[in-house]
DNA sequence: CCACAGGACGGCT
DNA sequence: AGCCGTCCTGTG
């Protein structure tokens, strides 16, 4: 069968999608249900649908395949060869964090088919804006809503579904408008986050630039980015892999496993940081994600 | 009806 | 610098 090869991938395209090859260390379920995405839905055959940019997919796993609809070629490596972190090997990511302690060789083995999504860094800012002091479902309805009032219309199988709004769709709205999206005190800082980055009043590009603390502070000037948005908005992104995005589920965790007592939120940064170095970030996601499941320090 | 779950922020020390 | 009350909404 005719094959197309990108970066080490054979890709076949077949009507209306593609099938990657030997996809290693991803299982959908780990990677779309750990916290770091709201937009993709699981479907009763075990896939997900879900929108990046200006498509909806379904994306299914059969085996090592990746199955990706309403994708071509192009897409894949315009867009999904990153989105999936496709070029990193986190078997060795395992491997060196396995070593460090039993706690992490139990947080791994839960959560093996765990990547770091590469997702738009203006959904991911605003997306986890909308996460301070709320809950999952409720970050999703937000963020679906928010799409669905100021997104682009766009159509997969039948069904219409909305692209994430702009920075100037988001950065013209009233709050009162934003309001009835379900984003509570947190539209004003949506608002006005929103307008910083349409005006230039924050640069963007030194994100890439600065350290992981340096791009922190950065972040840390727009409203509504605390410690840990912009910890998220930098992992989730892409941008950087040695922050420790530090919820109270982290804080749980690393007390009930790694202190045994109460610790600060600056005592569990500094600890991560020497601890995992360079890659807290994915630490962190396996701890995450264990934590929340098992409800781990929650009794 | 009330208690509770979730981070940022601002005022206080 | 650290502590604490407040912000909004849904669930038990």
């Amino acid at each position: 069968m005719e094959y197309k090869e990108y970066k080490g991938y054979r890709i076949f395209e077949k009507e209306n999608g593609i099938i990657i090859e030997n996809v290693k260390d991803f299982n959908l379920v780990h990677t779309f249900e750990c916290g770091q995405c709201f937009r993709w839905t699981r479907e009763s055959n075990g896939s997900f649908t879900g929108v990046v940019r200006d498509k909806a997919v379904n994306v299914l796993l059969e085996g090592e395949n990746l199955i990706i609809e309403n994708a071509t070629f192009n897409d894949f490596i315009d867009l999904w060869y990153d989105y999936f972190d496709l070029g990193r090997d986190y078997s060795e990511i395992k491997r060196v964090l396995s070593r460090k302690d039993e706690i992490m060789r139990k947080a791994i083995d839960f959560g093996y088919g765990i990547r770091i999504l590469r997702q738009d860094f203006w959904e991911t800012l605003i997306s986890f804006i909308i996460s301070a002091n709320n809950r999952i479902p409720m970050i999703k309805k937000t963020v679906e809503q928010m799409s669905r009032k100021f997104g682009k219309e766009i159509e997969f199988n039948g069904k219409t579904y909305y692209t994430f709004p702009s920075v100037e769709k988001l950065a013209e709205e009233c709050i009162e408008s934003l309001q009835v999206c379900g984003g509570g005190f947190r539209c004003k800082y949506i608002s006005e986050t929103a307008k910083m980055v349409r005006n230039g009043e924050i640069d963007l590009s030194l994100l890439y630039v600065l350290d992981r603390n340096g791009a922190r502070k950065t972040l840390e000037k727009l409203p509504g980015v605390g410690p840990k948005v912009a910890d998220c908005t930098l992992l989730y992104s892409g941008i950087k892999y040695d922050v420790f995005p530090t919820d109270v589920w982290v804080k749980r965790v690393m007390e009930e496993l790694y202190f045994h007592r109460t610790a600060s939120l600056t005592e569990i940064q500094k600890f991560a940081s020497d601890y995992f170095s360079e890659l807290a970030g994915f630490a962190q996601q396996y701890l995450f994600y264990y934590a929340r499941e098992n409800r781990i320090g929650t009794n």
